[in-house]
RNA sequence: UACCCCGUGGUGUAAUCGGUAGCACAGCAGGUUUUGGUCCUGUUGGUUCCUGGUUCAAGUCCAGGCGGGGUAACCA
């Protein structure tokens, strides 16, 4: 649920324009909605759609309605109704009613009747092809159809018939008569009816004749009583059609209102290419958690307060712009930080051998469940004379700025005791096989009674009682910010090849225990989420949804 | 070559009736810290695309450029 407080109450040129209309008395109560077509998953860029309606809505004391644009069956399916609804429901948001397009047809077919007795709509024979290349061009006027001066009574027949099943696929079209030489190529007589013999999801078999977007969308808005018709920019030129059917038709007209589209760097939001990435196996479907969509952005680990939070900040305006992955990070990092349980994994293990460890003696330390929320509590943590630590977190040579463990040296295991490294064991090949320590034992817990400090805290495991699970590390799924510009438009050269690395890590003992949607973070490794799909009970599988900032690795980058 | 939209620090985004640029992230420098995380403090970046005009005063208004995006499915 978006339940944490609201920050100040956003200003941008959508809320002036709806905090001006209340104040005129334009509008009496806000009323937005948010109309996908289910014809695939809902993405990132949605996101931004959704929480912008829904927020509107509830901070003008107003209303928001779920509305499936199903108007061409061809490519729709129940599958992704159910899929959208319950990704809106993970956003947290909450519909004020749920619409489908396809229940309107009755009243949106009666005004198709209406504009033809205006002489403002006709049937028209020729093909697809016949309409398009007579629509002339961007530089150029088209010309008239010859069926564009059909008789009304005509026309009705015509109509009536194509309603009736009497003609085939694509054999008329019905077209609103405008103007075959406006500058907008939308204007230019749009197909309102396409005749498709096809089954529809939720009508059946009941219709033959099938709205086209533009014949269909402004009429659901005004049905709906829509105050504010949010959109994205590419519906720009579809305003003045949007405008003149309800203005010809007499009925209530919405203000459309467009915004541009979320964009992110190394993010894909083309419906077309996210389904190439799917169909050519690039991705594990469309849930693969480095999918930009909202099921693999849930795989991936990443709460919905992140995402939500993350759209408000973006604001809304029209210019086209692109967010450096780094603020999105930043929010999924934040929500995390204040929420995620701490746990100790090594997924990279090297074996730490503590000499002065009595033989088979196991201890049980305290450790703190999250720093940044005491009510978090604390667990136990078995530690033992033989540890894993992550290889990165020792050097036999160290550079001056390098705190961690290295011959010579005293560190912190975290919660544990201190340890000073007393040299490594290597096999024939000079490979460092273990590394080996003395502890002190009066540091457990992690504190000196003489005062005495370290440079540094690492994380550990005990080897005997580590967990082993399957640790799916993530990253960007392109090795370019701009995969959509990519040369000669083919993105999929720009895979990453690292996007995804599986290892086999070791985790601390009560992690045997997580749950498919707990989400973590091992301690100086990132946060993970345990995959709710492949987790089984006692063999859980996480996936890393973001690294934390690591200024070490980022100073060794730039060295 | 037509029409529509847009142009504020690295990236985004703000700035009541026009009164002289704020915030977040990123960057940099310190401090705190049992996560080289978090947190705290300080700080570098903007001739608000350009050129003219109106005005006591323009990021905000006007004109002309320049630059970017969008548009020619019986898709949405």
């Amino acid at each position: 649920m978006t339940t944490a407080p609201e920050p100040a109450p956003a200003s941008d040129f959508i809320r002036d324009r709806i905090r001006a209309d209340l104040q005129a008395g334009k509008v009496a109560q806000v009323v937005t909605r948010f109309p996908p077509e289910p014809n695939g998953y809902l993405h990132i860029g949605h996101a931004k759609a959704i929480t912008l309606s829904f927020s509107v809505a509830k901070e003008f004391g107003g209303r928001c309605n779920l509305r499936m644009d199903d108007t061409n069956p061809a490519a729709e399916d129940q599958e992704y109704v159910d899929a959208i609804q319950d990704d809106v429901r993970w956003l947290g948001f909450a519909w004020d009613a749920m619409y489908y397009a396809a229940d309107y047809f009755d009243q949106i077919y009666a005004w198709a009747e209406r504009l033809v007795e205006k002489g403002l709509a006709y049937v028209d024979d020729q093909n697809a092809d016949q309409i398009a290349a007579t629509r002339g061009t961007l530089t150029t006027p088209g010309t008239a159809s010859p069926c564009r001066n059909r008789s009304v009574a005509e026309n009705m027949d015509l109509l009536r018939a194509m309603k009736a099943g009497k003609f085939g696929d694509g054999e008329k079209v019905l077209r609103a008569k405008i103007d075959m030489a406006h500058s907008n190529l939308n204007m230019r007589d749009p197909v309102m009816y396409r005749i498709r013999h096809m089954h529809h999801q939720r009508t059946g078999d009941r219709w033959c004749l099938y709205p086209m977007y533009d014949w269909a969308h402004g009429q659901c808005d005004s049905i709906e009583g829509i105050t504010h018709s949010l959109c994205t920019l590419e519906f720009e030129h579809h305003r003045p059609l949007y405008d003149w059917f309800c203005d010809s038709l007499g009925i209530y007209k919405p203000q459309q209102i467009e915004f541009a589209r979320l964009n992110i760097e190394y993010m894909l939001t083309s419906k077309r290419k996210l389904l190439q990435l799917v169909d050519g196996g690039h991705v594990d479907g469309w849930d693969d958690p480095r999918m930009p969509t909202l099921r693999g952005l849930r795989r991936r680990g990443v709460p919905p307060e992140a995402l939500v939070a993350f759209c408000k900040h973006v604001g809304v305006a029209k210019f086209n712009s692109t967010h450096e992955i780094g603020l999105y990070e930043f929010f999924v990092r934040d929500w995390l930080n204040k929420n995620a349980l701490r746990r100790m994994a090594v997924l990279d293990p090297i074996p730490l051998v503590i000499e002065n460890w009595p033989a088979g003696h196991v201890e049980l330390v305290l450790a703190q469940n999250n720093p940044e929320d005491p009510n978090a509590g604390t667990r136990e943590v078995p530690f033992s004379g033989e540890l894993l630590i992550e290889r990165d977190d020792f050097m036999e040579n160290p550079p001056k700025d390098f705190f961690r463990l290295a011959p010579g040296r005293e560190v912190r295991l975290r919660f544990g005791f201190f340890v000073k490294c007393t040299g490594v064991d290597k096999d024939a090949d000079g490979r460092i096989t273990a590394v080996r320590a003395t502890y002190d034992p009066t540091t457990k817990g992690g504190n000196a009674p003489d005062g005495r400090k370290v440079k540094a805290t690492i994380h550990w495991v005990s080897k005997a009682h580590a967990l082993d699970a399957e640790v799916r590390l993530f990253d960007h799924l392109f090795t370019s910010p701009d995969p959509a510009s990519a040369d000669g438009g083919d993105f999929l050269k720009l895979l990453s090849p690292t996007s995804k690395k599986v290892v086999r890590g070791k985790l601390e003992p009560s992690l045997k225990d997580a749950r498919g949607g707990e989400r973590f973070q091992f301690e100086r490794i990132g946060y993970f989420y345990c995959d709710h799909k492949d987790s089984q009970s006692g063999a859980p599988v996480f996936h890393r949804t973001v690294g934390l900032k690591d200024s070490w690795q980022k100073a060794q980058k730039k060295a």
